[in-house]
DNA sequence: TAGATTGTTAATCGATTAACAATC
DNA sequence: TAGATTGTTAATCGATTAACAATC
């Protein structure tokens, strides 16, 4: 799935960051894969397809390696986003530390509720209203969707009419992309599915070995 | 991988739940394979994998397949979690909607901050200490870590020992699993990421596309 | 019975890995 | 030169789909 390079590309930079502040200047495919828990034909093959070349013998200069993912990330502009909902989880959002840590910056909030509105804030909370001309003006292209469920759908497609190619869509509804606008689902509750059914998985896995043995 | 099929598996019951309330009574696997947009050999395969039969000719029990997935999620009965960290995204969650929607209960706060503890609250906020008599007591299987970058590690460790068996870590550093205990890793920066990235490469094929005709 | 849908096997597809020639 | 690591091709693996016999 193309969504996993990414994520990849995303950790092989996390790592380099900190090889460099050891020291390191060079890095190898071993090295990555080995942090990854992946095989270095992988890292190779990544890096050949996003146009990342080494020396046979030399490795990668982490610099270059940094850098060029950086580009690719888009990191090395600043990124800019919207947060449509400013209910606790929206405004959580707003202040969350892992955004700034990672060039993202959050633009503006948006709220149907005037008392939620405050457009002299260091992240201005602004009127739904003022969304379409927002989005043109500052050329946003990402906003985090998290309103009620029952208005997720209705503003969603009103996003996609002011023009968001990208969508962050947290409501429990999966909502698919189209050609012009992706969306990527974050259900929390769907997470801690996982985890309940990953418990109870492995532990008939470890009742079942117990009486194989 | 497995996560998919569990989430399949939720996606399947949501999409029941639908039908049912429109008075279906009966479900093909084209139903659902249409729904999800998958193929209705991969809708009768993970019926098949957790021991789930229709009838050729009659398709599925609409009412006997929630019932079924439910208990394949544990959904029949509550979830209990707790929430380590309550900052602003710590308190966002728990409050958060979806969670109540799915039988997910949280159960306590937990912080080291004395200013935020709360113990008579609804869901009582208390001090970390009290963290591994809680999980004993109650029976907890399941954490949400939302605490700061730079204590997450300490308080994973911590989690591990006091017998957590799933962790939904939102720090940017992903953590891997260990046998006894299951970590999700939600990094929301890196979920914006993948959507910038998507909208270039998508604008890139429609640019190398537009240069070809 | 004829028709439709499951359950299951074989085929396909894509992602990952192994292997190795090229070369620094 | 000998040794090590890349770049790339072939092999493997797992997940998904196609196809179809079983059967309701």
């Amino acid at each position: 799935m193309e969504h996993d390079i990414i994520k990849r590309l995303s950790q092989y930079k996390k790592i380099l960051q900190k090889l460099q502040s050891l020291g390191l200047v060079r890095v190898f495919s071993d090295n990555l894969s080995d942090a990854l828990g992946i095989s270095s034909s992988l890292v190779r093959k990544d890096f050949a397809t996003c146009n990342i070349t080494g020396k046979r013998r030399g490795g990668y200069v982490v610099e270059e390696l940094i850098e060029r993912l950086n580009t690719l990330l888009g990191k090395d502009q600043e990124q800019q986003i919207i947060i449509v909902g400013c209910g606790k989880l929206g405004l959580a959002l707003m202040n969350h530390k892992g955004f700034a840590n990672d060039q993202i910056r959050v633009a503006a909030g948006f709220d149907v509720d005037p008392a939620r509105i405050n457009s002299d804030a260091p992240v201005p909370i602004l009127p739904v209203d003022k969304l379409a001309a927002f989005i043109r003006n500052q050329g946003i292209q990402v906003a985090l969707l998290t309103v009620p469920e029952d208005a997720t759908l209705t503003m969603l497609e009103h996003l996609r009419q002011c023009g968001i190619h990208g969508i962050l869509n947290f409501a429990a509804v999966p909502v698919k992309s189209t050609p012009d606008c992706h969306v990527q689902n974050v259900s929390l509750a769907l997470e801690v599915e996982k985890l309940f059914y990953l418990i109870v998985s492995t532990a008939e896995n470890a009742n079942s070995e117990g009486i194989a043995s």
